[in-house]
DNA sequence: GTGAAAGCGCTAACAG
DNA sequence: CTGTTAGCGCTTTCAC
């Protein structure tokens, strides 16, 4: 029963000795296993914290332990689309060790980022995660806050603050692999801007493999533009007419891949069986929405919240770690690549 | 400068007070601006401060306060879709009176539901938040709990816990005025399953305006399905055999006007010359990449959030609030009901 | 085995 | 005007 009763204030360590006719630092000890009691004793104060709803005040314990079991998340991705299942792991692996999560969204205003950091600061969290949307490195939050940081989605222009990316490049290599394996020999790779180090080592990996199996797809065929629909639709019918007898199109992000699926449909050109197609997020509304679903690149992103955390957890406890890791994506497949799936 | 400087530990009152060569009740007085004392003291203290790069302990004014200037957010959503503007709307209204959020997302298990409420607890929060992701009843999530609650985008089967829900019965007026204002004379109405409450009061809202306008639109008359894509897909063939000159269509979901728009493209109806369309929820990805992009009725989650977190502020300073509420609905125009807006 | 006392960082009375 | 004192809820020596 986690309810106290109809009691106004909680109960107090004091009241569950008082009940259970202890002094307070007996009932203490009893309550968290410590020191030698008397079995007898320690059901007794056990019994009264039952009877009282008692649950230990965290803050006083943080007061006197130096610290509090709780870290920060700072995001600037308004807990878009990037940062909540990186929030998610991260809450996974920090809940489990006890830890708290203060989540802090600034809009990507560094006013608010200076504020949320303050008030964090005074809260005297153990640890900070500062996520973003975009993996390009970012001015650092502070390199001598006192506390330990970890960036997820995002990195410092400190390069040896630690870090946590998606293999963006390991991504765009296993696109190519599974239209390679599938037989397709005539490509097209349709992403965001080139602006976004995202979009760049996507492509990285897909020409990469390319290259590796002897194709002649290079960084020169890569078609950069937006990350909507919109240019996925525009950009596909380009590709139809600069690229005869294509038979398979990687996109950058699943938006995009919705596009060109769209317009495939449009012209009538089949997918999978003409054109197979490969998407990047593996964004749910967006990939089961499309007809036929979409195969699509997962970056396990509650998976880099979950590695964060537990660098941030090694940090705390006076082992950090240094520099970039990245963590491994995975294919999901679907039917735009393989018919019977639907 | 948040930044402390390499301090490991961080300054405490007691070491601004031994700088600014005060006692440490002078230094506390000076820093919050209570009783009297001499301007050129205060500065000092102000100084040493800084210098210091103090920030006072939370935990430690909360222990005595008696309140810790944190709430908890407790959603069943996965932070999801409608969870998250929610939580944005709250951390707004909470932040700029200085109150500090643990978010908890109990994936929908009662189990986890229960630890994280114990977590809160023994943090001591002022107060609760639960959101949800359905606007049915839900059971209490404890009614002697000691703290205040109040429920957001979801209700409590306790109805006089104070809720805030959107007004969907409202937004389903909204897109019916407007669909008439434009001079549309022959409706259908494509929304999610009927056991969903908010699928129900959007389609009574519509249905009511339409009486109202003295056209023989009725319940009988809503297509109840699925929120997908693929019942779009499906109920706008179903629409167009079934209700010859149709002239508009509100569906209950962005993705279901989704389907029904990239239908009615692909038998050769004009959106919105021959039907209009208006959608449910303005949810951007959606909502844009449509093509054209699609007007649609939001449901301000923001607001919502931002309300909930008002009357809990309300409840904190011992005024609490009872009973349902409900925030207006907004339409938002674009080019699936307006020829020139794309 | 158990109790008494000190102290984590801070604020609020009350003296001086 | 400023310093001293007590105490928020808890853990942890150290005596008994």
């Amino acid at each position: 029963m986690p309810a106290p009763g109809p009691n106004l204030k909680r109960a107090t360590i004091r009241d569950v000795a008082a009940l259970a006719g202890v002094s307070i630092g007996t009932a203490s000890k009893a309550l968290n296993g410590q020191g030698k009691l008397r079995a007898e004793t320690r059901d007794r104060v056990a019994a009264a914290a039952r009877e009282l709803g008692f649950a230990p005040n965290v803050l006083a314990r943080g007061l006197l332990a130096g610290r509090t079991f709780t870290v920060g998340v700072i995001t600037t991705d308004s807990f878009g689309r990037f940062s909540i299942p990186v929030m998610l792991g991260a809450e996974d692996a920090l809940g489990a060790g006890q830890i708290s999560v203060f989540m802090c969204d600034t809009r990507d205003e560094p006013e608010r980022e200076r504020q949320y950091l303050d008030m964090l600061l005074s809260r005297r969290v153990d640890g900070l995660i500062v996520a973003g949307r975009r993996i390009e490195p970012r001015p650092s939050i502070g390199l001598t806050l006192g506390v330990p940081v970890v960036y997820a989605m995002t990195q410092s222009m400190d390069s040896d603050e630690p870090a946590i990316l998606p293999d963006d490049a390991g991504g765009g290599r296993l696109a190519a692999e599974h239209l390679l394996a599938l037989g397709r020999r005539r490509f097209g790779h349709i992403t965001g801007p080139e602006r976004f180090l995202a979009a760049r080592k996507r492509a990285r990996g897909f020409c990469d493999a390319m290259a590796g199996a002897g194709l002649p797809f290079t960084a020169n065929d890569v078609l950069y533009g937006e990350w909507s629909e919109a240019w996925g639709r525009e950009a596909a019918r380009l590709v139809m007419r600069t690229t005869p007898g294509v038979d398979a199109i990687f996109c950058g992000s699943d938006q995009i891949a919705r596009g060109v699926s769209d317009t495939l449909r449009l012209i009538g050109c089949r997918v999978p069986e003409d054109i197979a197609l490969v998407g990047f997020d593996n964004w749910s509304p967006m990939v089961l929405g499309a007809d036929p679903s979409l195969t699509s690149v997962d970056m396990c992103l509650e998976d880099v919240g979950r590695v964060a955390a537990q660098h941030l957890l090694l940090a705390i406890s006076k082992e950090p770690t240094h520099g970039v890791h990245t963590v491994p994506c995975r294919l999901v497949t679907r039917g735009s690549t393989s018919p019977g799936t639907s």
